[in-house]
Order: C-alpha cells, then structure tokens, then sequence
DNA sequence: CGAACTTGCCAC
DNA sequence: AAACGTGGCAAGTTCG
C-alpha cells in the first residue's frame, strides 16, 4: 500500500468506506431488532479508539537475548536430531513430518499401535500418543524434547525480533475485535496472547518481553474469572459460598485430583486443575480426564460424578442452558449473543455426536462471552480513567482476562491501584471480581504489588 | 507453482 | 479419536 502514490490510493481507499458505509442500512435494522445497539454503541464501539492506542503503542522486546537464546535452541535441536537418528538407527528423516515419523516409529520400530489414536492417514504422533508410548524406545522422549524447542524457536524465538517495527522499536500486534464468536479479542501477526508460560523454557520467551527504560511492566489478572461468572449466572450455592469465603476453586481441585492437602498444591498442580475445571464444567469425559491426568477410566468417572454432585446448581444451569439453546440464540450478561443452528433444528434423526457438540460450544459461550464482554468494559473505564489522570502508563497488551502494563517505576503503586480497582469494579458479580496486579521488568520475572 | 488442507501445539 | 471451549501459527502434504 505505502508504495502506491496517494492520487491512486485515495479511490480505493474512499471506496472502501463508501461501500462499507452502504452496510448500515442493512446492519443496523438486525441490531436493533436484536437489542444490541447499547452493547454496539456503548461498548464495542467506543473501545476502537482504546484497542488502536495499544496497537500503536506496542511492546518492546529484548532482541539480544532472544538471539542467545536462539543460538542456545540450535544446540539443543542439533544434538537431539543426532540422538533422534542415532537411537532410530534407520539414518536421517524429517522428524518434522508426520509421514516420516510414522514410518519410523510404527513401521521400522514396531512401536504399539494397538488403540492408539487415529488420522486420516496414519497413526497419530501428538504428544498425547508420544506420552503413552514413552518407556516403549528410548526415541519417543527425545521426539518430545525435540518438538517443544523446536516449536519455541519456529513460533517466537526467531519469529518475534522480525515483527519489530524498525520506526518504533517495538512489536505490534493486532487485535481482531470482532472475530472470535463468544466476544473476546484475538491476536495476530504476531499472536500476542499465547507467549509461552507453562514450561521452563518457554518462560524463557516470556522473559523477552521487556518495559522500555525506566519503566515497569504491570500485568493485572482476573482471578478464577470464568468459575466466578459461572457461579454468578447458575446462582450455584456452593461456587457462591465458596468465593464469599476467599477459596480458590482451581487449588481445591487440585488437592482433590492429587489427593493432598490445598496448602501443598504447588503452581503446576494448580495450572493443571484449572484446565479439569474447565473441562468438566464445558463437557470433558472421563476419558479424556484419564488420559490428561493420573487417574484410572473409573477414578476419572468417580471424580466427574462427585464433581457435579457437590455443584448441583452448576449441573442444572447446564442442562438449562443446552435446552434454551433450542429455542433461540444465548446470551452474555452483557446481551451479546450467539445462535445454533444445529440445536435449533434437532430432531430424532438428527447426528448425536454434532448435537452434543454444539450442546458443549453452546454452555461455553455465556461463561467465556461474558468475561470478555467484561475486560471489554475494563479496559474502556480504565483507558479514560487513565487519559484524565496524569499517570503516564499505559496498556500495552490484553490477553483475555489480563491487562499489561508498561508503567514509570515511580507509578507503579498508584497505577496498580487503579487498574485493579477499575478491573474489580467493571461488573457486579454475586461472586465478586478480584484481580491479581504484578509487577517486573519483565513479562516473566514478576512479584505481586 | 501457490492454495488449501492436515497435523500438531502455544495461550486463555 | 475423545463428551472441555475460544483462538493463531508453523511445517508438511495434497490439491488444482
Ligand atoms: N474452556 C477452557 N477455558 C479456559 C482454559 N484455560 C483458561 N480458560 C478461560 C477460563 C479462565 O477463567 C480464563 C482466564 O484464564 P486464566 O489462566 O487467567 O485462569 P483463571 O482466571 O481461571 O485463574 P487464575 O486465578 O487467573 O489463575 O480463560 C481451558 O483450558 N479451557
Ligand atoms: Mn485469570
Ligand atoms: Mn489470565
């Protein structure tokens, strides 16, 4: 575009809003019709001017480390490919194709391939099937290490110091406001919002996302945001007395999935409940938690049972909703709304397996579409509440129920304050909102304030 | 040859 | 192949 002379562009360019003009007198009637021009008018437009300003003002990144820690990833990818073919014996292939590698791990190695999960082609070589194989050949693990560096360096760590904007210094990611069908934000080119967080290394990419001088980067987190909207909206006894009374529902879980005391739930045990608790509530089997977790089929199966028996409110709002969907479009708190199509026109002969599908997306989508609906608000209060003030940080990332930060030090407390104040105070929940401010040099090295 | 699809995996 | 959901991206393979 920048190479094309202005008298050329400028048609185009008025064309593009002229025609898109025409669009309102078609979308402004379904609007209307459909009790959305308050959310239009009064949230999701006037945030355009809100997500624009954390575009434009970008994140800045530590390139020299991130070129050692390139450098260091070569090394560890160079030595596993040789163990990789060494340990194989069957020479070199492309451990990157999922042909070659069934070749050489089910054909050539005679790995067991009795039920084990399938492809439209061959066997499956996710991580999931690599995990359930590992003690098999001495290969699988290497394969394990090799697709985690490997994925670090393709996706971010040679990937992100390209996407610096030599005018700025800085990344700029781009949000899609209206892209994701529940209402949240995505993000790309590059994806800021899966920088890696789990594993050791991939928290050394975090550790690349840095504040420019003389700042600090602040990142303010909902806690448990989805269980608390979940216990707003089914009013399930339990969930409310158990946030009124300061508990945190992921560490419960996962004492209860180990079999150990809440107090010696360490971060990974807790990171990992998280996803059983969402799971479950949004459809999960047991035999999927069997397989993600510890647990035996039956234990799986004992532990869904009990789950729901202690959330009963939880379990009714869910059939609740599966059937409402039925009949007509589900909504957010905030009245965003969403259809399905295949729940709608349900009948006897209808596909079971695409009716309970859609069953799961359609209890997903009020829970996970209202916590956005919320940031949403969040960061439209606190853009203004910021621009009046005369603090000078300012959002330079939102990552689904997190905003960060890049902050003056000397502002850190005062801004901290702030934004968890305008977080908390966005919505009024019956399990209230509370959200958990960090503070750091850097996106991974962070402490509470 | 590039587009479209598949497989796998990162985050919330 | 499984009864969590929402995304985006890279690499390989197949399609046209
Ligand atoms: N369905 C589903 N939703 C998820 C999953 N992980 C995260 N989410 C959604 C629900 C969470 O409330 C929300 C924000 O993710 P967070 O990692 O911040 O977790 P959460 O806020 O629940 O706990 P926290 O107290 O911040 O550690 O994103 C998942 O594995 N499955
Ligand atoms: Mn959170
Ligand atoms: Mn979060």
């Amino acid at each position: 575009m920048d190479e094309v002379s202005v008298e050329r562009v400028a048609p185009y360019a008025a064309a593009d809003a002229a025609i898109t003009f025409r669009l309102v007198g078609y979308l402004r009637p379904k609007l209307e019709a459909l009790d959305l021009m308050t959310l239009y008018n009064d949230l999701e437009m006037p945030l355009i001017p809100v997500i624009s300003a954390i575009e434009r003002k970008g994140v800045v990144l530590d390139t020299t480390y991130l070129r050692d820690l390139s450098t260091k990833l070569n090394g560890m990818l160079s030595q596993l490919e040789e163990d990789i073919y060494a340990v194989s014996g069957q020479g070199k292939f492309n451990i990157n194709s999922p042909k070659q590698l069934n070749d050489i791990l089910f054909d050539k190695l005679k790995l067991p391939t009795e039920g084990l999960k399938k492809t439209t082609h061959g066997y499956s070589t996710d991580a999931n099937v690599l995990d359930s194989l590992s003690g098999q050949h001495i290969v699988v693990d290497k394969i394990l290490e090799y697709r985690e560096v490997n994925k670090l360096k393709g996706t971010y760590v040679d990937t992100l110091p390209e996407l610096i904007n030599p005018h700025t210094g800085r990344v700029h990611t781009s949000y899609n406001q209206a892209g994701a069908a529940t209402g949240r934000l995505s993000s790309s080119n590059p994806n800021l919002q899966n920088i890696p967080i789990r594993t050791e290394l991939g928290r050394e990419v975090r550790r690349a996302f840095v504040a420019a001088e003389g700042n600090k980067l602040l990142s303010v987190d909902y806690s448990q945001v989805e269980l608390r909207i979940l216990a707003h909206i089914s009013q399930d006894k339990t969930l409310l007395e158990a946030f009124s009374q300061g508990q945190d529902i992921h560490a419960a879980t996962a004492a209860a999935v180990n079999g150990i005391p809440v107090e010696e739930v360490t971060k990974e045990q807790r990171n990992f409940a998280k996803r059983v608790n969402f799971g479950l509530i949004y459809g999960m089997g047991a035999f999927r938690l069997a397989r993600d977790s510890k647990l035996t089929l039956a234990e799986a199966q004992a532990f869904i049972r009990t789950y729901f028996e202690r959330l009963p409110g939880v379990e009714k709002y869910l059939d609740e909703t599966k059937q409402a969907a039925r009949k007509g479009p589900i909504k957010t708190l905030f009245g965003r709304q969403r259809e399905f199509a295949i729940l709608r026109n349900a009948s006897e002969g209808s596909n079971k397996v695409a009716i309970q599908g859609e069953e799961r997306v359609a209890i997903n989508m009020p829970i996970q579409g209202t916590a956005a609906d919320i940031m949403k608000q969040a960061m439209l209060n606190l853009y203004h509440e910021l621009e009046k003030s005369s603090l000078k940080g300012r959002m330079i990332l939102q990552v689904h129920d997190e905003l960060v930060l890049e902050v003056p030090e000397a502002e850190v407390k005062e801004t901290s304050a702030m934004v968890v104040r305008v977080m908390e105070g966005a919505y009024q929940l019956d399990a209230p909102l509370r959200a958990n401010a960090n503070v750091g040099d850097n996106w991974r090295d962070m402490s509470s304030v």
